[in-house]
DNA sequence: AACACGACCTGGTAGC
DNA sequence: TGCTACCAGGTCGTGT
């Protein structure tokens, strides 16, 4: 489920109920310290913040409940924090009954306690600008570029620079931009460099929005437009564009699908 | 610096 | 039906 798409709309729709809501009781089964039920209790939800793929529960008094979901964990809001879902991980009772429950089949995800101050530092250094941001820009993309001599998959994967994209979308800005996951970032054409910064804050745009309207968004009459998947998961069908088999071949221990007929 | 690999975990599914 | 093997949207630590 979760890149920066779906955690941006797990954010917003933890806007909705979240803050300024009271956290009267903290339960952890698994996923998180014991200790985060004494330092959650009794403290104030100011505000749901994200970096990246990172959930930053803001507290009261300088505390922040760091959370990742990793591959398969959710973060929602019930209205009645007892009827919680025998998959929770964490359940955050709140004022008025209701809850915020962590859930992941896998129990890979996050939630711990944090200083504020000293998180947000960690995150600060340790991850490169988010592609829907102004920091994203073309001439930081290009230099980026130049200086590196990674596969262009694993230099979209690494969060230190680039904040947000996982395993599908990066393969499908690669496959819109028509690059190589396995061609070195330094040795990509000036136009295949211009093109795969543009193509990955299109493909984040678009699939925020998809990820928007499944997550509950706006309207349910409204065409909910799934992001199109061009590539990811569909080794040995045709491309769309070329008609070439769709491979997929192991990068960092991960798999990655390309068109080899038009991704050169 | 850059990369492979195992660990962390459970569940779904294709194939026999 | 039931077993096995492999796969899964992420990150971290260790070793080369």
């Amino acid at each position: 489920m979760p890149e920066l798409p779906e955690v941006e709309a797990v954010c917003r729709k933890l806007r909705e109920r979240a803050p300024g809501s009271r956290i009267t009781s903290a339960k952890v089964f698994r996923c998180a310290p014991a200790t985060l039920e004494e330092s959650a209790r009794g403290r104030t939800i100011r505000a749901v913040d994200r970096l990246g793929k990172h959930i930053l529960l803001r507290l009261s008094g300088g505390v922040t409940l760091h959370t990742h979901l990793r591959m398969s964990g959710n973060l929602f809001a019930i209205p009645d924090h007892r009827l919680h879902g025998a998959g929770a991980r964490v359940v955050l009772g709140l004022s008025h009954g209701a809850g915020i429950v962590l859930e992941d089949p896998r129990a890979l995800a996050r939630m711990e306690p944090a200083e504020t101050e000293v998180i947000d530092r960690k995150l600060a250094a340790g991850l490169g600008p988010e592609p829907l941001s102004p920091a994203f820009t073309l001439d930081w993309f290009r230099e980026e570029s130049r200086v590196s001599r990674q596969p262009a998959k694993l230099f979209l994967m690494d969060q230190t620079r680039v904040a947000g994209l996982g395993n599908i979308y990066a393969a499908e800005s690669l496959y819109r931009a028509r690059v190589n996951p396995r061609k070195l970032m330094n040795a990509l054409s000036p136009a295949k460099v211009d093109s795969l910064h543009g193509e990955i804050v299109a493909v984040l745009r678009d699939a925020l929005q998809s990820a928007i309207f499944a997550y509950g968004g706006p309207g349910k009459f409204a065409e909910a437009e799934s992001f199109p998947i061009a590539v990811y998961g569909r080794e040995g069908e045709p491309c769309d564009r070329c008609g070439r088999v769709i491979r997929r071949i192991a990068q960092g221990g991960r798999s990655t699908y390309f068109c080899p007929g038009c991704q050169r």
